[in-house]
RNA sequence: GGGCCUGUAGGGUAGCUUGGUCCAUCCUUUUAGCUUUGGGAGCUAGAGACUUGCGUUCAAAUCGCAACAGGCCCA
Protein backbone atom coordinates (compact mmCIF):
# COMPACT_ATOMS: atom_id res chain seq x y z
CA UNK A 1 0.00 0.00 0.00
CA UNK A 2 1.82 3.52 -1.47
CA UNK A 3 2.06 5.93 1.75
CA UNK A 4 3.85 9.02 2.05
CA UNK A 5 7.39 8.83 1.68
CA UNK A 6 8.19 10.04 5.23
CA UNK A 7 6.10 8.08 7.70
CA UNK A 8 4.36 9.96 10.48
CA UNK A 9 5.68 8.55 13.41
CA UNK A 10 8.98 8.88 11.86
CA UNK A 11 9.53 12.33 10.99
CA UNK A 12 6.86 14.69 12.12
CA UNK A 13 8.06 17.51 10.17
CA UNK A 14 9.18 16.01 7.07
CA UNK A 15 6.12 14.43 6.71
CA UNK A 16 3.89 17.24 7.84
CA UNK A 17 5.76 19.62 4.83
CA UNK A 18 5.11 16.74 2.52
CA UNK A 19 1.81 16.46 3.30
CA UNK A 20 0.02 20.21 2.99
CA UNK A 21 1.49 20.32 -0.59
CA UNK A 22 0.37 16.40 -1.60
CA UNK A 23 -3.05 17.17 -0.25
CA UNK A 24 -3.43 20.26 -2.18
CA UNK A 25 -3.70 22.78 0.66
CA UNK A 26 -1.35 25.00 -0.39
CA UNK A 27 1.73 25.48 -2.50
CA UNK A 28 4.65 27.07 -1.02
CA UNK A 29 6.51 28.42 -4.08
CA UNK A 30 5.71 31.54 -3.82
CA UNK A 31 8.90 33.60 -3.49
CA UNK A 32 8.13 35.10 -0.19
CA UNK A 33 9.04 33.72 2.86
CA UNK A 34 6.27 32.48 5.07
CA UNK A 35 3.45 33.75 2.30
CA UNK A 36 1.92 30.78 0.80
CA UNK A 37 -0.80 30.27 -1.65
CA UNK A 38 -3.89 28.85 -0.83
CA UNK A 39 -4.91 26.32 -3.46
CA UNK A 40 -8.54 25.73 -4.11
CA UNK A 41 -9.15 22.34 -2.41
CA UNK A 42 -7.17 24.10 1.19
CA UNK A 43 -8.80 27.19 0.62
CA UNK A 44 -12.47 25.38 0.82
CA UNK A 45 -11.07 23.89 3.78
CA UNK A 46 -10.06 27.15 6.31
CA UNK A 47 -13.72 28.54 4.39
CA UNK A 48 -15.50 26.08 6.12
CA UNK A 49 -13.63 26.45 9.27
CA UNK A 50 -14.32 30.09 8.92
CA UNK A 51 -18.00 29.14 8.55
CA UNK A 52 -18.44 27.37 11.79
CA UNK A 53 -16.12 30.87 13.26
CA UNK A 54 -19.09 32.94 11.60
CA UNK A 55 -21.65 30.81 12.68
CA UNK A 56 -20.81 30.88 16.48
CA UNK A 57 -20.42 34.88 16.09
CA UNK A 58 -23.64 35.48 14.71
CA UNK A 59 -25.47 32.95 17.51
CA UNK A 60 -23.78 34.97 20.41
CA UNK A 61 -24.61 38.88 18.71
CA UNK A 62 -21.11 39.42 17.20
CA UNK A 63 -21.26 41.57 14.58
CA UNK A 64 -18.88 41.03 11.39
CA UNK A 65 -16.78 44.33 10.43
CA UNK A 66 -13.82 44.87 8.32
CA UNK A 67 -11.13 47.36 8.76
CA UNK A 68 -8.52 48.68 6.63
CA UNK A 69 -5.36 47.13 6.10
CA UNK A 70 -2.89 49.74 6.39
CA UNK A 71 -2.86 51.63 9.98
CA UNK A 72 -1.06 54.77 10.62
CA UNK A 73 1.59 55.01 12.76
CA UNK A 74 0.08 57.61 14.87
CA UNK A 75 -2.52 54.68 15.79
CA UNK A 76 -0.34 52.18 16.41
CA UNK A 77 1.46 53.94 18.66
CA UNK A 78 -0.49 54.93 21.58
CA UNK A 79 -0.14 51.92 23.55
CA UNK A 80 3.28 51.15 24.66
CA UNK A 81 3.58 47.67 25.47
CA UNK A 82 1.84 46.66 22.30
CA UNK A 83 4.38 48.52 20.65
CA UNK A 84 7.18 47.24 22.22
CA UNK A 85 5.83 43.61 21.80
CA UNK A 86 4.89 43.82 17.84
CA UNK A 87 7.05 46.55 16.86
CA UNK A 88 9.98 44.41 15.72
CA UNK A 89 7.48 41.93 13.24
CA UNK A 90 5.77 44.85 11.57
CA UNK A 91 5.75 45.16 7.99
CA UNK A 92 6.42 49.14 6.99
CA UNK A 93 4.94 51.10 3.75
CA UNK A 94 7.09 54.18 3.15
CA UNK A 95 6.38 54.99 -0.23
CA UNK A 96 3.16 55.56 -2.47
CA UNK A 97 4.34 55.96 -5.76
CA UNK A 98 7.41 57.85 -6.03
CA UNK A 99 6.56 59.72 -3.24
CA UNK A 100 7.83 59.01 0.47
CA UNK A 101 4.57 59.45 2.73
CA UNK A 102 4.80 61.93 5.17
CA UNK A 103 3.35 59.64 8.24
CA UNK A 104 3.95 55.36 7.93
CA UNK A 105 1.72 53.31 7.15
CA UNK A 106 2.00 49.65 8.85
CA UNK A 107 0.44 46.26 7.92
CA UNK A 108 -1.78 45.02 10.70
CA UNK A 109 -0.17 42.76 12.81
CA UNK A 110 -3.63 42.35 14.67
CA UNK A 111 -5.81 45.19 14.68
CA UNK A 112 -6.10 46.55 18.25
CA UNK A 113 -4.66 49.91 16.27
CA UNK A 114 -6.93 50.22 13.83
CA UNK A 115 -10.24 49.88 15.62
CA UNK A 116 -10.04 51.19 19.17
CA UNK A 117 -9.51 54.80 17.86
CA UNK A 118 -12.44 54.20 15.70
CA UNK A 119 -14.67 52.54 18.51
CA UNK A 120 -13.58 55.86 20.99
CA UNK A 121 -15.77 57.27 18.35
CA UNK A 122 -18.62 55.07 18.40
CA UNK A 123 -19.27 54.08 21.36
CA UNK A 124 -20.67 57.78 23.44
CA UNK A 125 -22.92 55.71 26.36
CA UNK A 126 -23.87 52.76 27.93
CA UNK A 127 -26.37 52.25 25.58
CA UNK A 128 -23.80 51.34 22.95
CA UNK A 129 -22.30 48.54 25.01
CA UNK A 130 -21.71 45.88 25.22
CA UNK A 131 -19.89 45.99 21.39
CA UNK A 132 -19.20 42.71 20.08
CA UNK A 133 -17.42 42.69 16.67
CA UNK A 134 -15.20 40.36 14.63
CA UNK A 135 -13.82 40.48 11.42
CA UNK A 136 -11.63 37.62 9.38
CA UNK A 137 -8.66 39.07 7.59
CA UNK A 138 -5.27 38.83 6.71
CA UNK A 139 -2.83 40.26 9.37
CA UNK A 140 1.35 40.27 8.37
CA UNK A 141 3.75 40.05 11.47
CA UNK A 142 7.85 39.51 9.84
CA UNK A 143 8.78 36.41 10.82
CA UNK A 144 12.12 35.77 11.06
CA UNK A 145 11.84 32.32 12.44
CA UNK A 146 11.99 30.00 10.49
CA UNK A 147 7.87 29.67 8.62
CA UNK A 148 5.70 26.30 8.37
CA UNK A 149 2.50 26.28 6.30
CA UNK A 150 -0.33 27.22 8.42
CA UNK A 151 1.91 26.99 11.43
CA UNK A 152 3.89 30.29 11.25
CA UNK A 153 3.52 32.59 8.61
CA UNK A 154 3.94 36.09 7.12
CA UNK A 155 0.69 36.04 5.76
CA UNK A 156 -2.05 35.22 8.21
CA UNK A 157 -5.28 34.26 7.89
CA UNK A 158 -7.11 36.04 11.20
CA UNK A 159 -9.83 35.42 12.55
CA UNK A 160 -10.21 38.50 15.43
CA UNK A 161 -13.62 39.47 17.48
CA UNK A 162 -13.03 42.44 19.78
CA UNK A 163 -15.27 43.30 22.49
CA UNK A 164 -16.09 46.25 24.65
CA UNK A 165 -17.77 46.61 28.10
CA UNK A 166 -19.14 48.39 30.90
CA UNK A 167 -17.20 46.57 33.58
CA UNK A 168 -14.57 44.23 34.14
CA UNK A 169 -16.99 41.79 35.08
CA UNK A 170 -19.27 42.24 31.80
CA UNK A 171 -15.53 41.56 30.24
CA UNK A 172 -15.39 38.80 32.13
CA UNK A 173 -18.61 37.05 31.38
CA UNK A 174 -17.49 37.64 27.34
CA UNK A 175 -14.23 35.34 28.10
CA UNK A 176 -16.58 32.77 29.85
CA UNK A 177 -18.55 32.77 26.52
CA UNK A 178 -15.45 32.60 24.88
CA UNK A 179 -14.30 29.51 26.13
CA UNK A 180 -18.07 27.98 25.20
CA UNK A 181 -17.36 29.18 21.53
CA UNK A 182 -13.98 27.21 21.65
CA UNK A 183 -15.43 24.34 23.18
CA UNK A 184 -18.03 23.86 20.35
CA UNK A 185 -16.42 24.93 17.87
CA UNK A 186 -12.97 22.32 18.49
CA UNK A 187 -15.57 19.73 19.28
CA UNK A 188 -16.81 20.10 15.29
CA UNK A 189 -13.11 19.79 14.63
CA UNK A 190 -12.63 16.84 16.43
CA UNK A 191 -9.56 18.73 18.37
CA UNK A 192 -9.30 17.95 22.07
CA UNK A 193 -7.27 21.07 23.62
CA UNK A 194 -6.84 23.03 26.91
CA UNK A 195 -6.51 26.34 28.24
CA UNK A 196 -3.78 27.96 30.01
CA UNK A 197 -3.23 31.07 31.42
CA UNK A 198 -0.32 32.19 29.82
CA UNK A 199 2.31 33.63 32.66
CA UNK A 200 3.15 37.68 32.77
CA UNK A 201 6.30 37.65 30.96
CA UNK A 202 4.16 35.55 28.43
CA UNK A 203 1.20 37.10 27.37
CA UNK A 204 -0.21 39.31 24.77
CA UNK A 205 0.82 42.48 24.41
CA UNK A 206 -0.83 45.04 26.42
CA UNK A 207 -3.46 42.24 27.90
CA UNK A 208 -4.26 41.97 30.92
CA UNK A 209 -4.27 38.35 31.16
CA UNK A 210 -4.17 35.85 28.75
CA UNK A 211 -5.50 32.39 28.24
CA UNK A 212 -4.44 30.45 25.30
CA UNK A 213 -5.85 27.53 23.46
CA UNK A 214 -3.59 24.85 22.84
CA UNK A 215 -3.82 21.16 21.40
CA UNK A 216 -1.05 18.73 21.10
CA UNK A 217 0.31 17.54 17.50
CA UNK A 218 1.38 13.66 17.26
CA UNK A 219 4.94 14.99 17.61
CA UNK A 220 4.64 15.65 21.27
CA UNK A 221 4.28 19.30 20.53
CA UNK A 222 1.62 21.69 21.18
CA UNK A 223 0.27 24.40 19.06
CA UNK A 224 -1.06 27.01 19.90
CA UNK A 225 -4.28 27.66 17.96
CA UNK A 226 -6.21 30.26 19.97
CA UNK A 227 -6.04 32.90 22.54
CA UNK A 228 -8.66 34.68 24.21
CA UNK A 229 -7.36 38.08 25.65
CA UNK A 230 -8.91 40.18 28.82
CA UNK A 231 -7.76 43.58 28.17
CA UNK A 232 -9.02 45.70 31.11
CA UNK A 233 -8.78 49.48 30.43
CA UNK A 234 -4.99 48.87 29.23
CA UNK A 235 -6.18 49.78 26.00
CA UNK A 236 -9.13 51.43 26.61
CA UNK A 237 -7.18 54.33 28.65
CA UNK A 238 -4.62 55.50 26.13
CA UNK A 239 -7.46 54.99 22.92
CA UNK A 240 -9.75 56.88 24.70
CA UNK A 241 -13.13 54.12 24.42
CA UNK A 242 -14.87 55.78 26.93
CA UNK A 243 -19.11 56.06 27.51
CA UNK A 244 -21.55 58.04 30.04
CA UNK A 245 -23.01 55.63 32.40
CA UNK A 246 -26.82 55.46 33.55
CA UNK A 247 -25.87 57.97 36.06
CA UNK A 248 -23.94 60.86 33.68
CA UNK A 249 -21.01 59.95 34.66
CA UNK A 250 -17.59 58.95 32.17
CA UNK A 251 -15.83 55.64 32.41
CA UNK A 252 -13.18 53.43 30.40
CA UNK A 253 -14.64 50.26 28.49
CA UNK A 254 -13.33 47.32 29.58
CA UNK A 255 -12.25 45.12 26.61
CA UNK A 256 -11.39 41.72 25.53
CA UNK A 257 -10.19 39.83 22.33
CA UNK A 258 -10.44 36.43 20.63
CA UNK A 259 -8.39 35.32 18.04
CA UNK A 260 -7.69 32.17 16.23
CA UNK A 261 -5.52 31.37 12.34
CA UNK A 262 -5.22 28.70 9.67
CA UNK A 263 -3.19 26.87 12.57
CA UNK A 264 -6.69 25.29 13.18
CA UNK A 265 -5.82 23.60 9.44
CA UNK A 266 -2.60 22.98 11.05
CA UNK A 267 -4.05 21.30 14.08
CA UNK A 268 -6.67 19.00 11.83
CA UNK A 269 -3.46 18.19 9.49
CA UNK A 270 -1.20 17.15 12.68
CA UNK A 271 -3.56 15.69 14.89
CA UNK A 272 -5.82 13.29 12.52
CA UNK A 273 -3.71 13.07 9.44
CA UNK A 274 -1.46 9.63 8.62
CA UNK A 275 0.72 8.32 6.49
CA UNK A 276 -2.39 7.87 3.86
CA UNK A 277 -2.41 12.00 4.01
CA UNK A 278 -5.05 13.86 5.76
CA UNK A 279 -8.40 12.88 7.58
CA UNK A 280 -10.67 15.97 7.26
CA UNK A 281 -14.15 15.69 10.07
CA UNK A 282 -16.60 15.61 7.96
CA UNK A 283 -18.38 19.11 9.53
CA UNK A 284 -15.60 21.33 7.60
CA UNK A 285 -14.71 18.39 4.57
CA UNK A 286 -14.84 20.36 1.51
CA UNK A 287 -15.88 16.82 0.15
CA UNK A 288 -17.87 14.44 2.48
CA UNK A 289 -18.41 11.86 -0.15
CA UNK A 290 -16.50 10.78 -3.20
CA UNK A 291 -18.02 8.38 -5.74
CA UNK A 292 -16.05 6.63 -7.40
CA UNK A 293 -17.65 4.85 -10.87
CA UNK A 294 -16.17 1.74 -11.48
CA UNK A 295 -16.29 1.74 -15.68
CA UNK A 296 -15.75 -1.57 -17.68
CA UNK A 297 -16.48 -1.65 -21.22
CA UNK A 298 -20.03 -2.12 -22.14
CA UNK A 299 -21.39 -1.67 -18.43
CA UNK A 300 -20.97 1.97 -18.02
CA UNK A 301 -24.27 3.47 -18.33
CA UNK A 302 -26.02 1.56 -15.32
CA UNK A 303 -22.84 2.83 -13.35
CA UNK A 304 -23.01 5.65 -13.97
CA UNK A 305 -26.40 6.00 -13.68
CA UNK A 306 -26.37 4.64 -10.14
CA UNK A 307 -23.55 6.98 -8.96
CA UNK A 308 -25.48 9.70 -10.55
CA UNK A 309 -29.13 9.09 -8.62
CA UNK A 310 -26.61 8.59 -5.46
CA UNK A 311 -24.81 12.07 -5.99
CA UNK A 312 -28.04 14.10 -6.43
CA UNK A 313 -29.67 12.25 -3.83
CA UNK A 314 -27.11 13.28 -1.03
CA UNK A 315 -26.76 16.67 -2.68
CA UNK A 316 -30.12 16.54 -1.68
CA UNK A 317 -29.71 15.84 2.30
CA UNK A 318 -27.18 18.14 2.25
CA UNK A 319 -24.19 15.98 1.89
CA UNK A 320 -20.87 17.57 -0.03
CA UNK A 321 -20.61 14.66 -2.99
CA UNK A 322 -18.47 14.35 -6.16
CA UNK A 323 -18.16 12.15 -8.67
CA UNK A 324 -15.00 11.38 -9.69
CA UNK A 325 -15.58 10.42 -13.72
CA UNK A 326 -11.90 11.07 -14.48
CA UNK A 327 -10.29 8.45 -16.95
CA UNK A 328 -7.75 7.55 -14.80
CA UNK A 329 -7.69 3.83 -13.16
CA UNK A 330 -10.00 3.64 -9.67
CA UNK A 331 -6.58 2.90 -7.77
CA UNK A 332 -5.49 5.72 -8.78
CA UNK A 333 -8.73 8.14 -7.40
CA UNK A 334 -8.39 6.04 -4.51
CA UNK A 335 -4.80 7.07 -3.28
CA UNK A 336 -5.88 10.73 -4.27
CA UNK A 337 -8.85 11.03 -2.08
CA UNK A 338 -7.14 9.19 0.68
CA UNK A 339 -4.56 12.32 0.25
CA UNK A 340 -7.13 14.93 0.47
CA UNK A 341 -8.65 13.54 3.37
CA UNK A 342 -12.65 12.61 2.02
CA UNK A 343 -14.17 11.23 4.87
CA UNK A 344 -16.06 8.58 2.79
CA UNK A 345 -15.68 6.58 -0.64
CA UNK A 346 -17.98 5.27 -2.04
CA UNK A 347 -17.84 2.66 -4.68
CA UNK A 348 -20.36 1.77 -7.55
CA UNK A 349 -19.12 -1.43 -9.92
CA UNK A 350 -20.91 -3.43 -12.05
CA UNK A 351 -21.22 -5.86 -9.22
CA UNK A 352 -23.06 -3.36 -7.08
CA UNK A 353 -25.20 -2.44 -9.37
CA UNK A 354 -26.43 -5.91 -10.11
CA UNK A 355 -26.84 -6.54 -6.19
CA UNK A 356 -28.47 -2.90 -6.20
CA UNK A 357 -25.55 -2.30 -3.55
CA UNK A 358 -22.85 -0.17 -3.09
CA UNK A 359 -19.61 -0.49 -1.61
CA UNK A 360 -17.79 2.74 0.89
CA UNK A 361 -14.94 2.70 2.39
CA UNK A 362 -14.07 5.15 5.76
CA UNK A 363 -11.30 7.23 5.12
CA UNK A 364 -9.91 6.07 9.03
CA UNK A 365 -10.13 2.27 8.83
CA UNK A 366 -9.82 1.11 5.40
CA UNK A 367 -12.39 -1.61 5.67
CA UNK A 368 -14.97 -2.39 2.48
CA UNK A 369 -18.25 -2.38 3.54
CA UNK A 370 -21.41 -3.20 1.12
CA UNK A 371 -24.78 -1.47 1.72
CA UNK A 372 -27.89 -1.63 0.30
CA UNK A 373 -28.46 1.26 -2.69
CA UNK A 374 -32.04 2.02 -0.82
CA UNK A 375 -30.67 2.87 2.20
CA UNK A 376 -27.42 5.09 1.43
CA UNK A 377 -28.37 8.18 2.46
CA UNK A 378 -28.71 6.52 6.26
CA UNK A 379 -26.04 4.53 6.13
CA UNK A 380 -23.95 7.00 4.65
CA UNK A 381 -24.69 9.52 7.44
CA UNK A 382 -24.19 7.26 10.13
CA UNK A 383 -20.28 5.79 8.81
CA UNK A 384 -19.48 9.85 8.75
CA UNK A 385 -20.66 10.04 12.18
CA UNK A 386 -18.87 6.75 13.08
CA UNK A 387 -15.60 7.78 11.82
CA UNK A 388 -15.82 11.85 13.43
CA UNK A 389 -16.11 9.71 16.72
CA UNK A 390 -13.35 7.61 16.26
CA UNK A 391 -11.09 10.59 15.04
CA UNK A 392 -11.90 12.26 18.28
CA UNK A 393 -11.11 9.88 20.13
CA UNK A 394 -7.84 8.43 18.37
CA UNK A 395 -7.08 12.39 19.55
CA UNK A 396 -8.53 12.77 22.92
CA UNK A 397 -6.96 9.48 23.52
CA UNK A 398 -2.95 11.01 22.24
CA UNK A 399 -3.82 14.15 24.29
CA UNK A 400 -4.61 12.30 27.39
CA UNK A 401 -1.49 10.09 27.25
CA UNK A 402 0.40 12.86 26.80
CA UNK A 403 -0.66 15.19 29.74
CA UNK A 404 1.28 14.67 32.93
CA UNK A 405 1.56 16.03 36.49
CA UNK A 406 4.38 15.15 38.63
CA UNK A 407 6.42 16.82 41.20
CA UNK A 408 10.22 16.96 40.29
CA UNK A 409 11.87 18.01 36.89
CA UNK A 410 13.92 14.79 36.54
CA UNK A 411 10.21 12.89 36.64
CA UNK A 412 9.09 15.74 34.30
CA UNK A 413 12.26 15.13 31.91
CA UNK A 414 10.36 11.57 31.35
CA UNK A 415 7.66 12.42 30.20
CA UNK A 416 6.57 13.94 26.53
CA UNK A 417 3.50 16.62 25.99
CA UNK A 418 2.43 18.53 28.30
CA UNK A 419 4.06 18.17 32.09
CA UNK A 420 2.57 20.26 35.02
CA UNK A 421 4.60 21.13 37.62
CA UNK A 422 4.09 23.00 40.67
CA UNK A 423 4.79 26.50 40.69
CA UNK A 424 5.86 29.53 43.03
CA UNK A 425 4.80 32.12 41.07
CA UNK A 426 8.63 33.10 40.75
CA UNK A 427 9.59 33.63 36.53
CA UNK A 428 13.11 32.39 37.67
CA UNK A 429 11.94 29.33 39.03
CA UNK A 430 10.04 28.42 35.99
CA UNK A 431 12.33 29.86 33.62
CA UNK A 432 15.09 27.13 35.40
CA UNK A 433 12.65 24.47 34.27
CA UNK A 434 11.77 25.77 30.62
CA UNK A 435 16.05 25.13 30.58
CA UNK A 436 15.80 22.06 32.13
CA UNK A 437 12.93 20.31 30.14
CA UNK A 438 14.28 22.09 26.62
CA UNK A 439 10.71 23.31 26.52
CA UNK A 440 8.23 26.54 27.00
CA UNK A 441 5.85 27.55 29.42
CA UNK A 442 2.23 26.58 28.55
CA UNK A 443 0.39 28.61 31.48
CA UNK A 444 -1.55 27.50 34.49
CA UNK A 445 -4.74 25.61 34.01
CA UNK A 446 -7.46 27.82 34.53
CA UNK A 447 -9.81 25.31 36.42
CA UNK A 448 -8.30 23.09 39.46
CA UNK A 449 -4.55 25.40 39.37
CA UNK A 450 -4.52 25.09 43.46
CA UNK A 451 -1.05 23.43 44.42
CA UNK A 452 0.67 23.30 47.45
CA UNK A 453 3.11 20.98 47.05
CA UNK A 454 6.97 22.42 46.83
CA UNK A 455 8.68 24.25 43.54
CA UNK A 456 10.77 21.68 42.09
CA UNK A 457 13.70 24.61 41.80
CA UNK A 458 13.33 27.00 44.76
CA UNK A 459 11.36 24.73 47.02
CA UNK A 460 9.09 27.33 48.48
CA UNK A 461 4.93 26.14 48.95
CA UNK A 462 3.64 26.46 45.17
CA UNK A 463 0.74 28.72 44.26
CA UNK A 464 -0.45 26.42 41.56
CA UNK A 465 0.79 24.26 38.59
CA UNK A 466 2.70 25.46 35.69
CA UNK A 467 2.73 23.44 32.53
CA UNK A 468 5.06 22.97 30.07
CA UNK A 469 5.81 22.04 26.96
CA UNK A 470 7.91 21.84 23.62
CA UNK A 471 5.67 23.96 21.35
CA UNK A 472 5.57 25.05 17.55
C1' G B 1 19.28 36.15 17.83
C1' G B 2 23.31 32.04 16.86
C1' G B 3 24.96 27.65 14.12
C1' C B 4 24.67 23.95 10.16
C1' C B 5 22.82 22.06 5.41
C1' U B 6 20.35 22.60 0.60
C1' G B 7 18.74 24.95 -4.38
C1' U B 8 19.01 20.94 -11.83
C1' A B 9 11.63 20.26 -15.99
C1' G B 10 5.25 20.46 -12.08
C1' G B 11 7.50 16.67 -8.20
C1' G B 12 11.83 13.42 -7.10
C1' U B 13 16.83 12.68 -8.90
C1' A B 14 22.08 11.74 -11.81
C1' G B 15 26.06 14.84 -13.13
C1' C B 16 29.51 18.91 -9.18
C1' U B 17 35.03 16.20 -5.63
C1' U B 18 39.15 16.74 -10.57
C1' G B 19 35.47 23.13 -15.10
C1' G B 20 35.42 21.03 -21.54
C1' U B 21 32.88 14.32 -22.94
C1' C B 22 25.94 17.98 -21.06
C1' C B 23 21.76 21.55 -26.97
C1' A B 24 22.24 17.71 -19.13
C1' U B 25 20.59 11.18 -16.76
C1' C B 26 16.63 8.26 -14.86
C1' C B 27 11.65 7.96 -12.46
C1' U B 28 7.26 10.57 -12.18
C1' U B 29 4.36 14.36 -14.60
C1' U B 30 2.25 16.29 -19.11
C1' U B 31 0.05 16.32 -24.67
C1' A B 32 -2.11 13.21 -28.80
C1' G B 33 -3.79 8.36 -30.25
C1' C B 34 -5.14 3.15 -29.46
C1' U B 35 -5.90 -0.74 -25.93
C1' U B 36 -7.27 -0.75 -20.61
C1' U B 37 -10.23 0.12 -15.82
C1' G B 38 -12.85 -3.63 -8.33
C1' G B 39 -5.91 -0.50 -5.10
C1' G B 40 -0.97 3.93 -8.57
C1' A B 41 -2.21 0.15 -16.50
C1' G B 42 0.49 -0.76 -21.41
C1' C B 43 2.36 0.71 -26.19
C1' U B 44 3.73 4.63 -29.93
C1' A B 45 4.99 9.72 -30.93
C1' G B 46 5.78 14.63 -28.65
C1' A B 47 6.56 18.52 -24.29
C1' G B 48 9.23 20.15 -20.07
C1' A B 49 15.04 22.19 -15.94
C1' C B 50 20.78 23.96 -14.28
C1' U B 51 17.19 30.02 -8.48
C1' U B 52 19.15 35.14 -9.42
C1' G B 53 23.23 38.65 -9.66
C1' C B 54 28.36 39.49 -9.67
C1' G B 55 33.20 37.36 -10.13
C1' U B 56 37.30 33.71 -11.73
C1' U B 57 38.35 31.35 -16.62
C1' C B 58 39.67 30.44 -23.45
C1' A B 59 35.49 27.68 -21.19
C1' A B 60 30.85 27.37 -15.40
C1' A B 61 25.21 23.02 -13.69
C1' U B 62 30.33 22.19 -11.71
C1' C B 63 34.85 27.05 -8.47
C1' G B 64 34.18 31.94 -5.24
C1' C B 65 31.08 35.92 -3.13
C1' A B 66 26.25 37.92 -2.37
C1' A B 67 20.96 37.94 -2.55
C1' C B 68 16.49 35.25 -2.45
C1' A B 69 14.14 30.72 -1.18
C1' G B 70 13.82 25.99 1.39
C1' G B 71 15.15 22.71 5.57
C1' C B 72 17.44 21.24 10.38
C1' C B 73 19.46 22.34 15.29
C1' C B 74 20.29 25.68 19.51
C1' A B 75 18.89 30.24 22.44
Amino acid sequence: MPETKVKKSEDFNEWYNEIVELADLCDKRYPIKGMNIWRPYGWKLMNNVDRLIRDEMIKTNHEEVCFPLLIPESFFKKEEEHIEGFGKEVFWVTHAGINQLEERWLLRPTSETAMYPIFSLWIRSHTDLPLKTFQIVNTFRYETKQTRAFIRVREIHFFEAHTCHVDFEDAERQIKEDKEIAHRLLQKLCLPYVFSKRPEWDKFAGAYYTISIDVLMSSGRTLQIGSIHQYRDNFAKPYEISYETEKGAHAFCHQTTYGMSERLLGALVGVHGDNKGLIIPPEVAPLQVVIIPIIFKGKEKGVLEASETLHKKLLHEGIRSHIDDRETTPGNKYYDWELKGVPLRVEIGPKDVEKNELTMVRRDISKKKSVPLKDAEKAIQAELQALVQTIYANAEKLLNENMHSVLTAEEAKEKTGIVALPWCGNKDCALEIENVLEGNTLGEPIENAVCTDPCPVCGARAKTWMRFAKSY
